[in-house]
DNA sequence: GTCTATATTACGATAGAC
DNA sequence: GTCTATCGTAATATAGAC
């Protein structure tokens, strides 16, 4: 993705990059070609050409930057001390904030992952499975400290991700929801699965 | 993939469809041609035209019978009175069986959405909607009386499609856990997502 | 840094032979 | 019921001019 040089190529650069996201989020990797990623920005295919190799190339370049960029914005931003239930809502907040922000990328990120060659594909499960890593240390950490009743951490981190990612697919800002309101009702779902239903008990017995 | 000489119709349309299916779950259907779903059951790409009038109309095919499908198996298999806890164990259990089954064409369903028309697309919706109220409606007749601790419907049926749907991204049978087991958890869940954390409290404290 | 022009290949869809 | 042949279009990728 470096393309140096005090060039007017860098805008070049960012606006392809972006032009390709918005369009493969809307029709699908397979259904977008270099001319119309190209056009989008306003040059000719063959300018598409000296800002990455191929299409396949460019497809990777995307998702393997979503992926590292989410990484790496979750290893600043997550506590990793303190009680296994205040890192949960750190982790459901932060997940449900860093996808709301950038649902094209996170659309791009699970729908294309079969358009990747082998080779790429294997190195972006790598970290996915890095990133359910950081949840399923949570909740290991609950359960071993007895604040989470849950019985088997691998397939509660599987739901929970889906859970949480799924709002993406459906999150309109300015809808019938403040996304404040969605992220603390999702909470207290999350913190239902783990066997805190502590919110619920307490909005069912108001003394 | 054979070719019979005397082959009927009936079989080749089966067979065409079938191969769609599976080369759309595949590669996805803006990357497969119907020169190679004709290859697939051994015909030419002339004969495909045979079977369907277009490309759209065969994802929309595809897409339209299986939400048809589901809803007719749904209202069939699922009890529409008793208990609301029941009802919602019924549903949870038929959601990841019947997914379970059939998880390319599930992944279609979801995933090539964006590649129908406007019309087709907007008729795919209603019977998702439809689908979705059935979970929504036990969530509110459990909500009514007081056997649920929820919030908000809506929000509670999005976020259980979500998590159960998942299930079919990384099943595979002969995996680490049954389905039997996955089933057992996953409902254990849901009880914890709507307040009735039962069989967690009973895993919690045993007498 | 971007353009135009082009090589090569493949697509969706149809027509007419058997 | 299926095949072969074909039309018109568009794809990826490259070469060379400016």
């Amino acid at each position: 993705m470096a393309r140096r040089s005090g060039s007017s190529g860098e805008k070049t650069a960012v606006a392809l990059h972006e032009a390709a996201v918005r369009l493969f989020a809307r029709h699908g990797f397979a259904a977008v070609s270099m001319r119309q990623i190209a056009a989008e920005v306003g040059v000719q295919v063959g300018a598409r050409y000296l800002y990455t190799a191929d299409k396949q190339t460019l497809l990777n370049d995307i998702l393997g930057g979503h992926m590292e960029q989410l990484l790496a914005t979750a290893d600043e931003t997550l506590p990793r001390t303190g009680a296994a239930a205040d890192r949960l809502a750190a982790f459901v907040q932060f997940h449900i904030r860093y996808h709301v922000l950038r649902p094209e990328k996170v659309f791009i990120s699970y729908m294309e992952l079969r358009n990747l060659t082998e080779d790429n594909f294997a190195a972006i499960e790598v970290l996915r499975r890095r990133y359910e890593d950081l949840l399923e240390d949570i909740l290991k950490a609950g359960k071993a400290g007895r604040d989470f009743h849950i019985t088997d951490t691998r397939l509660t981190t599987l739901a929970m991700i889906a859970m949480l990612t799924g709002i993406s697919t459906w999150y309109k800002s300015g809808g019938r929801m403040t996304q404040e309101e969605i992220e603390a009702h999702y909470l207290e779902m999350v913190n239902n699965m783990v066997g805190r239903p502590l919110a619920a008990e307490l909005l069912a017995s108001p003394s």
